[in-house]
DNA sequence: AAATAAAATTAGTCATAACTAATAATTATG
DNA sequence: CATAATTATTAGTTATGACTAATTTTATTT
């Protein structure tokens, strides 16, 4: 069953959305895509006659097994693409999803192997989430949340939670990438900003919603 | 000015029907991009208001200089993914046209330059067909119909005229691929049948319909 | 619990780009 | 040259996937 465009980024959405045990409500969805909730509600029909989700009033929307390995493939697709066009066409990681975002729907059955042995299998993207397997599955590994870390522990970038461009400037505006050391220095009650420092350098203070984006690995 | 996966589409084809000194009419076009003349009507009348083409009932239509700027454009990043997938995902020459048809149409600055510069920048796709240049030219080389060659004279396969797998196919099976030497042995008037040898190999007849679509370079 | 705010839903519209069927214009052929 | 065949064109329809505006339902406050 050959799914469209826009089908696949629903897909897409309701994943990420699920993933961050979200309710998956029209809203959420409506506001992942940038447009509008009646679309959605027309949207997440067509979806649900497909088989592809469930979708209940009040529990939200819920990815079937189909729609599951549907997803994690265009994810797959997405984080291949986005390590081919930092790592051979030399852009920079702030600079991709944009363009991973038209690729992931190229549609070719031996296309995401190939690339993937071409890539030489990797693990992650650049944005450091990891990439899914051919068998449909999503490796899990154990990373919390830099807003989680406790005064004077010290833990190391493992990825990011989102791909704003604005984000993505900001972060590198810190010098802060995958695998910078960060040390919490102080931890404001009020905002729950922090005071951290990155890899040895000057101290910076950083806003809870920066904290909240950023998944860390402790040492 | 964005343009539409379809108008793309269009474009690309009234460009090559053009180049073969056909009648671009919408027809021709309709037959190309298998769909209805009445189609093509609508959408011809969409690309003159966007001044991409002008299009008159005797004369059939033609791209002005816009069109073929965006045209020249398209087939360069369409002839530039085919070597990518190709020379470096392995893929055969006759297994990348429909996969190049989905990457032609990926919309960024930056990626067909560096593509290009990653590929080391190449002059022809895998089918021989020369590259458009970065300034939106497309390269000139004197090449012949295989139809045209007289008996006795030898020439090599520059390039093909056909994408369709079936052609495709046709060629591996006779071991026709790019560069291979013909010698052409006798040239029946009746239907224009030829016999010839490739790359001094048995001798085969191949149909007019199929010399027709063979470009070759002269010894 | 009533009032208010927010979210979900329905109904109706629009743009894109395809289609079919009917008609007009052209080109070919007897 | 008249008729047949082919093309071009118009009109009207359909599917996709978005939209706005109005309404209903659910949540949150006072």
């Amino acid at each position: 069953m050959k799914k469209t465009y826009s089908e696949e980024n629903y897909l897409k959405a309701i994943y990420h959305l699920g993933k961050a045990k979200h309710k998956v409500s029209p809203k959420a969805i409506a506001d992942a895509l940038e447009n509008n909730p009646a679309s959605v509600i027309d949207m997440l029909k067509k979806l649900q006659e497909k088989e592809l989700i469930t979708y209940d009033k009040t529990k939200g929307a819920f990815l079937s097994h189909t729609g599951e390995i549907a997803a994690l493939d265009i994810i797959r697709k997405h984080r291949l693409w986005e390590v081919f066009l930092v790592d051979k066409l030399n852009y920079g990681w702030d600079e991709v999803h944009d363009i991973a975002e038209q690729l992931e729907h190229i549609h070719d059955d031996q296309l995401a192997k190939k690339l993937d042995d071409f890539l030489g299998n990797p693990a992650f993207d650049p944005h450091g989430d990891p990439i899914p397997g051919s068998n449909g599955k999503m490796p899990v590994y154990a990373n919390i949340l830099l807003s989680d870390i406790a005064v004077n522990q010290v833990c190391k970038v493992g990825s990011v939670r989102d791909t704003s461009p604005a984000f993505l400037k900001y972060l590198k505006q810190l010098d802060l990438g995958l695998g910078a050391k960060i040390k919490v220095l102080e931890k404001q009650e009020f905002d729950n900003s922090m005071v951290i420092t990155i890899n040895g350098g000057q101290q910076k203070t950083v806003s809870n919603k920066m904290t909240d984006h950023i998944l860390v690995i402790q040492e």
